[in-house]
DNA sequence: TTGGCTGTCGCAAATCTTGGCAATTATATG
DNA sequence: CATATAATTGCCAAGATTTGCGACAGCCAA
């Protein structure tokens, strides 16, 4: 209920407006600590306002995104969005076994990102990296797993 | 014509079967030096199988993909194949722009793999690897782009 | 207050991808 | 070469996400 203000502002900044439902799934998402998928964002959205298209949802999730207010994160074949953090940035990394899903810190990729820019001239967008992989306990449970690096 | 006895092999080692279907497929995807969607697929497929029913595609796209004979490149929001060139290995980076992909050499992430394994026993596909962000070009052109880094 | 411009919404349809299921076909075997 | 069997296909439909469109609402100027 307090950083909806900060939100708003970078809304109407750029043109945009806040509306009740742009409100409502900005709660849903900032509801919860972790990610949440789209579906779920409308369920909670619609205990509110009934009528609300999940059309609405996606098209506001992707604002939110774009406004820099929400971070999307690819699981499986699922979007999932998490509140942006700007203090506590981190990656994903998702075992693509289990779906489980880890963070981490960006410092491991500072080096990777400052090389892109200076070789290539691109500006990799880091904040909506997720890495895919098999986790520690996936990797030990099966014996079928082939070595999926590099 | 020529690489596909390895990719029959390889099927054929794993209990699958080659069909008329898939090796038109197979054709399709090998007879382009870049990537391919999988409607273009279809549609190159369709001219010698008219009967060919796009889930067959999707799905032996992801039957080559499984077995190592192609790579997923997912680009904007569709999935793209590419032949696997072992000798030839590297990743993508997409601007989210205007598409365009760029490859790169796994041998920048090579830390990054070995990092991962080491503190979090989590093995990346990096073989997979997609890197969205904006290239040379539209960063330049873009006034509006901040900086979408990190 | 009254227009008018622009952003938003709900609805429906489209797009991309995957899954279920019965019919069909590739392959090993006799 | 005929047969059994399991893999594969086609067809249909569903799931996830995006887009087009007409109606509607907020906001600024006169």
């Amino acid at each position: 209920m307090s950083g909806h203000a900060a939100a708003v502002d970078r809304l109407r900044s750029q043109g945009y407006r806040m509306t009740p439902q742009r409100l409502s799934v900005l709660d849903s998402v900032a509801g919860r600590s972790g990610h949440v998928g789209a579906d779920e964002v409308w369920n909670q959205v619609k205990a509110q306002h009934p009528y609300v298209d999940l059309a609405t949802v996606y098209r506001t999730l992707q604002l939110l995104k774009r406004v820099g207010v929400v971070t999307e994160v690819v699981i499986g074949n699922k979007l999932h969005f998490e509140l942006t953090d700007q203090h506590n940035r981190h990656h994903h990394m998702v075992c693509s076994h289990c779906d489980a899903v880890q963070t981490l810190s960006p410092a491991y990729l500072e080096e990777f990102n400052r090389q892109l820019r200076r070789e290539f001239g691109f500006a990799p967008d880091l904040g909506n990296l997720t890495i895919g992989g098999a986790c520690a306990k996936c990797r030990t449970d099966t014996t079928d797993t082939p070595d999926a690096t590099e």
